[in-house]
DNA sequence: CAGTGGTCTAGACCACTGT
DNA sequence: CAGTGGTCTAGACCACTGA
């Protein structure tokens, strides 16, 4: 039942009624997805409206041949990203994007996920040690047991940026330094079967000492950023205790927060 | 359909059958809400099972009379909280909660939701000024616009912890310095109609100026920890721009991160 | 193989928003 | 008031896990 005069009322999206989902019901991956990254695609190369409404719910599932349930999962899911916003009574509206990509150096993120990606990581130190009492403390084993100690100078353009330190339960991992520079530690754990679930970060700052003044390239008394992480995989066992160290003058954290009504 | 030997199999949660949840339907907050909160209660309690299984969604849904669907949305939301993990074939548990609560001076959270409610927090400076370059550009208004600039200290236990600056386009919000220290300025946006929806933050790390060691009670020198941060509201557009510096000896951000598949 | 979560449907009623 | 999102139901089939 194609209504004729069906031109836009507020400000809704002329586009998204030509816009064409192609939505693949024999793909493997789920339906409500499929249309979840069509959506934010359009959003991202700008063909959906950037400020305003995007038509309902229902129009929506009957057009694509979708019930309401799995078109309001995969809003549901871009509302999740910040990327649209839902009014009940109103509509739901792409936000503004703001949110370019003002990165500089390097950031929490890449940290996280693609630790050791950036440019060069260089291992000085990997051995197991018997834990000390804070590393013991921080991952919940006894102290004195056996944990690798991992201690990696990172890089860029030639340039140390950081001092990441990192102490694992030794049982857990075979940790081969050739493979730690070139695949990064969070990769390996991965791929060794452990799930990263969680993590508690703590960042902080102070002056450098003469012997990290030395590693680092800077001047005894600078700033340095430092962060201390203890991560957990998904039983909530603690999987890796890090206290990194990261030369002001080359390195933020940056991030952003979404505000959860 | 109850079956005779019900007891548990593998590591199941025998309190979890004779947890009684009140669901009230007359309620105005959703059932999946009720469900979710009580079965947080639980696990915050120790009541439910801190490592292994909780009962399938099914049996819960029937036990519960409510549908499948609203079941999962209740779990689905202590999942996104880090508190559950379901495994397809095998069941959702309980994640050992290592997260207790080891914070210290402040934190990134409070920051943001309780912004002014530490200890005190003394205006020093508040007034309406011509918009510079750097603050025009984050808040997305002309240079030289009206903004309202700013400035105060925050103790805790009568020391200087951090020295905030925040500028907001002056259109937004009248702000008076006394409701601004007893208040917190969050608090002051929110009932002044906005809402808050993002913020994109980056945190550092310097040397103190004389003028800002001197208003801190540090050496000049001494490494402080900086942030800056801009905030949106719902439709995206900026509604406030801060810089502040933190006493590295007397703050850390800490927070927690999720890592989401 | 049986049991689990993962996905999906086609309806329904309600609460809120704006006109 | 009409239109929106918010909630809820009672089913269904599938993919994966583990014994």
């Amino acid at each position: 039942m194609a209504k004729a005069g069906d031109r836009a009322r507020t400000t809704a999206a002329p586009a998204l009624s030509s816009l064409d989902f192609a939505l693949d019901r024999g793909s493997p991956v789920p339906l409500y997805h499929q249309l979840a990254q069509q959506l934010e695609a359009a959003i991202e190369h700008g063909i959906l409206t950037p400020g305003n409404l995007l038509g309902n719910e229902v129009d929506l599932s009957v057009r694509l041949g979708l019930s309401r349930p799995t078109v309001r999962q995969a809003i549901q899911s871009l509302v999740d990203k910040g990327l649209l916003v839902r009014r009940r009574g109103v509509g739901t509206q792409v936000v503004h994007s703001q949110v370019k990509r003002p990165l500089e150096l390097s950031s929490l993120y890449d940290d996280l996920e693609a630790a050791g990606q950036g440019p060069t990581t260089e291992v000085v130190r990997n051995e197991v040690v018997a834990a000390s009492c804070d590393v013991a403390a921080a991952l919940g084993v006894a102290e004195g047991s056996e944990v690798t100690a991992l201690e990696r100078l990172r890089r860029t353009h030639g340039q140390p940026v950081a001092l990441l330190c990192n102490y694992l339960p030794s049982a857990l991992l075979d940790l081969d330094s050739a493979r730690l520079e070139s695949t990064g530690l969070y990769r390996m754990m991965r791929s060794a079967g452990i799930t990263l679930h969680s993590a508690r970060q703590t960042v902080g700052a102070r002056a450098a000492t003469a012997e990290e003044a030395a590693r680092l390239d800077e001047q005894e008394g600078a700033a340095l950023l430092t962060m201390q992480r203890t991560a957990y995989d998904d039983t909530g066992r603690p999987v890796e205790y890090a206290t990194h160290i990261y030369r002001a003058s080359r390195y933020t954290f940056d991030f952003q927060l979404l505000v959860r009504p």
